[in-house]
DNA sequence: TGCGATTTAATCGCACACGATTTATTATAT
DNA sequence: ATATAATAAATCGTGTGCGATTAAATCGCA
């Protein structure tokens, strides 16, 4: 048996690579949430922010950043569109102006209601057992904090 | 213990989702690439395709679509840039003009061997066995597959 | 044969995503 | 007290990604 990582003498497919693997994963879980997020009027990253922000409110960019592991140059302009639709107020904290403090309004409160049976949906979708989704959870965050301290 | 996906009473964070692990990872995937393939001059995305071009030469845009589950709004744009690196040709196929056939270079053959040794850094960084990726890749493949046929 | 349906890429608009840089603010070190 | 460093967010340029649409070519069937 050989694969891309232990032999590069045989043509190695692209379906061999964990690393793709997770790639088309990603944009599968992308498709299966886009009917289900854009009843609420969200995009998938945006739901992020707002389960970020709905399990602990009132957040810095910054913090959010760490958490979702995004750029500010990504997060600033989805925070404005956020904003546009009325779910958060951004606000410069006036105890260190450099941050800027990311809250729900009322609306984006009451979103949480709306995509209560989204997780549902998922599980559905996937088709697995909830124990294996937990287990393939726990080992591809491992991988992720391992590739990131390789870095850096 | 409760789980975004048994309980949506709890306050469900991020990190809780199945789908944000393999998000992030991706992101943390690429981060680890970047340098790698930098010195390729591809992007991830382009070395996939080069990747899929090394297994089986001269593919249809529909063909290296269906490999890589991306559309051709994604790959013509993609593959013109390969194409500006000489990496590929892209040509009408005679026997059917509504095909676009896409051939690597010279070049682009040749640059396989300066991509010898990047599964072997992914491997290194991932610090996991060799194994446990098998079965990571295996598992995911087939949630990839799950959460498709769920959308038709 | 010919005409509507299908197939295949390409195009367009929008939304990420990041690295590099910039701006504004705060911390620090002398 | 002031210059310097460090920090936080925003800005900019490039490259994905996708849905919807378009254009061109082929298929299918009467």
């Amino acid at each position: 048996m050989s694969t891309a990582l232990s032999d590069t003498k045989q043509a190695a497919a692209v379906d061999d690579f964990l690393c793709f693997a997770i790639y088309s994963a990603g944009h599968a879980f992308n498709r299966v949430y886009k009917p289900l997020l854009e009843a609420l009027g969200l995009t998938y990253p945006q739901y992020l922010v707002m389960v970020a922000l709905w399990a602990k409110d009132d957040q810095t960019v910054g913090k959010l950043g760490a958490t979702l592991f995004l750029e500010s140059s990504t997060l600033t302009p989805l925070l404005k569109r956020l904003e546009a639709l009325g779910l958060i107020a951004r606000q410069r904290d006036p105890a260190d102006e450099r941050q800027v403090r990311v809250r729900l309004t009322e609306t984006g409160s009451a979103l949480r209601d709306k995509a209560r049976d989204v997780p549902q949906c998922l599980l559905a979708a996937s088709g697995m057992s909830l124990d294996a989704l937990r287990g393939l959870q726990a080992q591809i965050s491992t991988l992720r904090d391992n590739l990131l301290k390789s870095t850096g």
